[in-house]
DNA sequence: TTGTGACTTAAAGTCCGTG
DNA sequence: TCACGGACTTTAAGTCACA
């Protein structure tokens, strides 16, 4: 085993969350709001989890990766892998 | 972009993960009571987890994770993919 | 358009037990 | 060893007024 080789400090999963979220947001030029509506949330919740705020569920997990267009895992991978 | 190609009908992210985890437990020889102990999480609720009747938190993911020595990703995509 | 504090309600998570 | 239930505590979900 190539041990623990390509790992980064790896940063939090609440944090990989957030920034993920409001990337994807911002590349699909949506508003929280939007966003917000777009999955059944309201638009305050939805900003808090982009601030790393919310120790999020499944549940809300889904809603937004499907509002999003992309996939749980995805919402959860780091960007630069 | 092959279109959806390879998609299984998607069994549900809280389903995923009750199977993964019991399989991972099992494969490590571990107890539902030996896992909770080592992620200092509760027998009932690791029991429950297991059965796929919550839904569990990131927090709760990354301790699971962290106890089986996977990651939350592979938590939570489905074995045969 | 977004951040924030204060808030209520729903559910996560614990702990006791039984078969 | 595990499924399950009931009672409980803690925290996430969800909403609002206001900056």
């Amino acid at each position: 085993m190539p041990p623990e080789k390509l790992r980064r400090p790896s940063k939090s999963l609440i944090g990989t969350l957030a920034e993920n979220i409001r990337r994807l947001r911002h590349d699909r030029g949506l508003s929280q709001e939007e966003l917000a509506d777009t999955c059944g949330l309201h638009r305050t919740y939805v900003g808090s989890v982009e601030r790393g705020e919310r120790n999020v569920t499944l549940s809300s997990l889904e809603l937004l990766a499907k509002a999003l267009g992309v996939s749980v895992v995805e919402l959860l991978t780091p960007e630069d892998e």
